[in-house]
DNA sequence: CGCAATCCTTGACTGAAGTCAAAATACGGT
DNA sequence: ACCGTATTTTGACTTCAGTCAAGGATTGCG
């Protein structure tokens, strides 16, 4: 009965791992080894998973929900480095060291999210490298996603960053029909993510819906052309 | 004959690995397998290293000289990630991924360095595992030390930056004695690895100079008291 | 030594975006 | 439906820091 019960719960876990890229072309058998190091973490909004100066035990995945990890200076300024959603993994890079956390990371809505232990994590990277060389390739993705963003943040206006969020939920930034995009998150969220205000946002989506780029339906943006934003975009000084 | 030479190139190049934080406590003959499997490039002031564009076939260690990580946007203006220098490593994260290089690096002074061809690395990764750790520690660093200029770059003031920048150079940050601080860079290169402009820096130089935290000398700066500044760093609004 | 080239400094101006405050709108719970 | 709370919008203001321009200082080279 009891071993009913936590095969379910190794197979709950095993499927949401498969969810991310690390473990997404990973044999089931392999994955079980995993999910049996693996522990679930429940977080209320608002709740922090780490803190910079926490002791690291692992990297999480996220089941659902969306973590926001950031750094505060010392006026309470908050900077937005991600937010991760259901199948992204953070904080791999803390396997191989004890440096602590990169940063600060707390739940902006209700959430669930696997920690897979870092001690039996690298047991079993000793006993299968290639399992190194994929946590070696997602935390590569993550530094190249950060200086991506890095570069938004201080080379581009508030404008050609929201264009270029709206598009990344376009299927096809070069159509000239219209689409809508769905805001599921708060526009103060929204705004810390493009690293700006809400104030500013919302100046911003008005000059687009003067111009004519954008519609706006309560939480819903309609893009009237995306082919228009693309030029935005690229026009940016 | 030749065999003399190739040994000689063989253990220069060891040597310079020695002084790069993954190969440090590397028995030397295996530091002689990865000396194998690297090449020496030497590179004139302003030459490419790489762009981000580019095949990657290695990562790098800086044998001297200086090599400028950066971005640059539409209109021109370059974001300065990181200056490498002797002994630094960059781009270990392009080992597991076909993905290209994060940014652009050029050489801002005449530099050597050693490039570690992938090919060869992976395969010696599959024989030693523990490799891929060093090198996952190392891209942690990498990301931790971004993930600070990140914050540093949008949270804090230049004159924060600035004094942050030169307590660095100091032995200790809360003694009152002065300490002098030689700038063998040129201003410009300066401000661009503080994420801003020589005028900028130029002018807040001169504020310090003002309210006598330091005094100038030709290319050096003499902090009249750490202690004092790093008042400033934490007063930051 | 002297001149050119680069680098540094200073001043005046500009602009993007943050802050504060207040009004307007939306939203959940009873 | 109604009320209280949270979110969004708008306006007025401020500020940091970038740009442009011009003058001064350094440096290296012939």
């Amino acid at each position: 009965m009891t071993s009913t019960l936590a095969e379910y719960r190794q197979i709950g876990i095993a499927n949401t791992l498969r969810r991310c890229e690390i473990f997404a072309d990973m044999p089931s058998q392999d994955l079980s080894t995993i999910a049996a190091i693996t522990v679930v973490k429940s977080l209320d909004k608002g709740q922090y998973l780490f803190r910079q100066s926490d002791n690291t035990h692992g990297f999480f995945v996220v089941q659902n929900g969306a973590i926001n990890m950031h750094r505060v200076n010392s006026s309470g300024r908050e900077q937005v480095l991600h937010v991760f959603r259901a199948g992204e993994s953070l904080a791999e890079e803390t396997v191989a060291t004890d440096s602590g956390y990169p940063a600060d990371a707390r739940a902006v809505e209700d959430s669930q999210v696997l920690q897979v232990q870092k001690a039996g994590f690298l047991a079993l990277v000793r006993r299968h490298p290639e399992l190194a060389l994929k946590i070696l390739s997602a935390v590569g993705r993550q530094f190249r996603a950060l200086i991506s963003h890095f570069d938004d943040v201080t080379l581009r206006h508030v404008e050609g960053r929201l264009a270029n969020w709206l598009l990344q939920h376009c299927p096809d930034r070069t159509s000239t029909e219209a689409v809508t995009v769905e805001l599921n998150t708060t526009k103060r969220l929204l705004a810390s993510e493009l690293g700006t205000v809400s104030e500013t946002l919302s100046r911003t989506l008005t000059k687009f819906r003067q111009r004519r780029l954008i519609r706006q339906v309560r939480k819903s943006i309609i893009v009237l052309s995306p082919a228009r934003l693309t030029e935005v975009v690229e026009a940016e000084t």
